[in-house]
DNA sequence: TCAGTCAGTGAACAAGTGTTATCTGAGTTC
DNA sequence: GAACTCAGATAACACTTGTTCACTGACTGA
């Protein structure tokens, strides 16, 4: 490798982009409160001066970083729905593996509901916004969850329960499980946290809904 | 009958209790501008000066009628989600005539997407809250919508269909159709009022889905 | 080493907010 | 017709809000 600076190569302390660093430490920083703050309200009540006070930085620095606090949401839906790809390529990996219908439905549910026990917060923020009042974020929910739904589709398409389906009615399957899950992710958040009987039921249900849907599709070519 | 006053008794001009119903006028009135004012926002954003502005009269007047406005929002979870009790009999009224399976879902679908859009403010209101920031709004939501599953967990109950299904199934199974209309309806609304094609992609999907669901329900007792 | 960049500061701004206390006058009751 | 009630008006309160501006000083690159 060539060197860029005289100092020893080796360790590389990193001296590089300090500025850039910092900058992105404070980003964070008013994402994460932003994200703490939407915990318990939603993002058109948020206030900028909320947001900057949690950080402890000065109202007109957040500007450096978004011009809006609707900025601050679609760049939070990011994250929140980013993440959520490794996942369903997880459940639908399952599918690969010689595990049986009911199996299936219950790894995917406990993935599901494990998912939104790590990530509270974002999935809070997901589920209000979805249909918030702040449209630059709805549509930002919107765009994720279809080309997640479309992830969801073409994995389904490898499976072999799948022949005889035409690409439209896969969407439309995998549109159903999609919300299926942020509904039962929604239900979870709802349900409060120290209560295992809530919780199951919630599980118990998710689970059944999941056979009723995955038993119209095995059933759904049944008259031609 | 007996007369109260004096005064001939036959048209009844009601000059009984004018000041109860001049009240009862402004209530309508914040309760309408509020809703109107909601399709454009969440109601963790709304004002109170604003409610009364539009309405047309002082802030303080709104504390005659409301504590809070969230105590407005709770009211208007009643009359969006009170109006729809007698739309599900409808639905579910079908099921006794004769008609076949795939006739009854279109019937219903289109009688939910009708629904939605002769109350496009109150779904919206509904879809938004559902999950959005004020606390007592999303409880009476969630109460509203329990008594509301159970409603057509019943109506269920009473159909050929459901012989052998126990109590708990039947309730996950109403809950599995009322999430389906209540996410259709927030479909419709998230589609451009004047594209017929997005509208008919919405109402097709929604057909698919409640199909595939059917069949479930359908085959749920094929295993035992 | 030195000039330039730019993330964050501090102060001021014009508006907006919820809430309170006091007053007014039409509607009610006897 | 006089006494009372109470929906709504008026005005003031103490804050909070988003946005702007000129500024400071650590980091950057030559």
């Amino acid at each position: 490798m060539s060197h860029t600076s005289g100092a020893a190569g080796a360790p590389a302390p990193a001296p590089l982009r300090v500025r850039q660093a910092q900058k992105e430490q404070t980003r964070r920083a008013l994402l994460d409160a932003g994200l703490r703050l939407l915990d318990r309200q939603s993002l058109s009540s948020l206030g900028l001066r909320e947001v900057t006070r949690e950080v402890g930085v000065a109202p007109a620095a957040f500007y450096r970083h978004f011009p809006d606090l609707a900025a601050l949401g679609v760049a939070l839906v990011g994250e929140a729905l980013g993440s959520l790809h490794t996942v369903v390529r997880d459940a639908l990996a399952g599918g690969a593996a010689g595990a049986d219908a009911a199996e299936l439905i219950d790894r995917t549910v406990a993935i599901t509901v494990a998912y939104a026990d790590e990530h509270r917060a974002h999935i809070r923020f997901i589920a209000r916004e979805r249909y918030g009042g702040v449209r630059p974020v709805r549509e930002a929910i919107a765009a994720e969850l279809a080309r997640f739904t479309e992830e969801v589709a073409t994995g389904l398409a490898a499976q072999p329960a799948s022949a005889g389906w035409s690409p439209a009615e896969l969407r439309v399957l995998a549109g159903l499980y999609v919300d299926h899950m942020v509904q039962t992710a929604a239900a979870v958040m709802e349900a409060p946290q120290d209560d295992p009987a809530a919780r199951d039921t919630i599980v118990e249900t998710a689970r059944m809904r999941m056979r009723i849907i995955s038993l119209g599709r095995a059933h759904w070519l049944d008259g031609r």
